[in-house]
DNA sequence: CGGGGCATGAGACGCACGAAGGAACAGGCG
DNA sequence: CGCCTGTTCCTTCGTGCGTCTCATGCCCCG
């Protein structure tokens, strides 16, 4: 039965929100695409009509939860102009708060570490995120780049170097975070943490 | 046909070693039992002899490929009497050379990453990496603590701040080699970076 | 010489995915 | 406006693979 085109987006629109939900309180393996269907209000063959298989749900969702979050860190280049280090710092605290306020984007979030890098599998999920890694290594390069350049950068760090540390210690955070959520409140302790190592960064000693 | 002793050992360790190879090699969801039975020289029956599910198999690997690197840890608060500080950077660069040294061991470090914390699922893996993280953590503290009451760290850091920022620069390094280990020499970049960060917490200022 | 550690093989069950078919929408033609 | 045809959207059933179970039996060990 061939519904209008708004029906057609709406079901899609289903699946996927039917897909967060579960993916979210399961997690990826334990729900079936039975399951979406269900709570979808559609049968399974539906569901390949618009993705090509599980994985490529997955995919939408990730997209759609990474966009904003990857428009923060492409903008962070547009305004170095009086204080980098601090856009960066308020980028950051700004990501924990957004990620920390539902529960389900933790999960989701979760979900997106575990199928990174599944050796030699999963390639396009890799992709996926290994470009994210880069636009995000990119940006913070020339963030401190630009901050070495205008003698913000403390000496001992070059800019790579910096980049890179800077990188590992908010994904480290996020990682132990989205790990144990209850016992650690990512908002106070990790903004925190990521004031004094920017400070330390910026210093100009 | 039952066999002695030692043939039962060697039968659990042939498995055991199939099974590290191809998780190794093709990932954890894309190796089937029938693979580790076939390369093992069993049948998939066999395996469930000495292992509830697919899921121990990779415990237990899990738990040989650990226990070197938290006795490291454990041995940690040993000899913290002239240089706490150093023991940690000389500890961390021994993880990364170590981790660094063999591919395979890369790839089963990606899927232990790829296990931890799949939402509700998977509670056993959780509890392990949990308990795991607590371990390093406790120690941490400890290494903080006494060079804190030693004047050894810079003030500005608590010492469960710097803990905590430790585990999570850490963390995020292994994470991001894991990820792409041919572009990033874990050995040299990390150990470098992790030498300048402790230069900072135990910087007197 | 029995009991239970060690292993086989078949098969039950669930799941992702494919493919064929059918119902009705869109929009061009008369 | 009404028809009609290609396309869109979705159902239904089938297939193959993967994990896990179970009945059965072998033969070491005490």
């Amino acid at each position: 039965m061939r519904r209008t085109k708004e029906q057609a987006a709406r079901t899609r629109a289903d699946i996927l929100a039917a897909a967060y939900s579960l993916f979210a309180e399961k997690g990826f393996e334990q729900t079936s695409l039975e399951a979406i269907a269900e709570a979808a209000g559609v049968t399974r063959g539906a569901i390949y009509w618009y993705f090509a298989n599980k994985a490529a749900i997955l995919d939408a969702i990730l997209e759609m939860e990474c966009a904003p979050i990857d428009d923060l860190v492409t903008g962070l280049t547009g305004n170095l102009v009086d204080d980098p280090v601090g856009a960066l710092s308020s980028l950051t605290r700004e990501m924990f708060t957004r990620v920390q306020q539902d529960d389900r984007k933790r999960c989701i979030y979760s979900i997106m570490r575990q199928m990174t890098c599944a050796a030699q599998d999963a390639p396009r999920q890799t992709a996926l995120q290994v470009n994210r890694t880069r636009l995000v290594h990119k940006q913070l390069e020339k963030v401190f780049a630009y901050a070495h350049r205008h003698g913000r950068l403390n000496p001992i760090w070059s800019p790579e170097t910096a980049a890179m540390a800077y990188h590992a210690l908010v994904t480290g955070l996020l990682e132990e975070w989205s790990r144990e959520a209850e016992a650690f409140d990512i908002g106070a302790r990790g903004g925190e943490i990521v004031e004094l190592f920017l400070d330390h960064l910026a210093a100009v000693s």
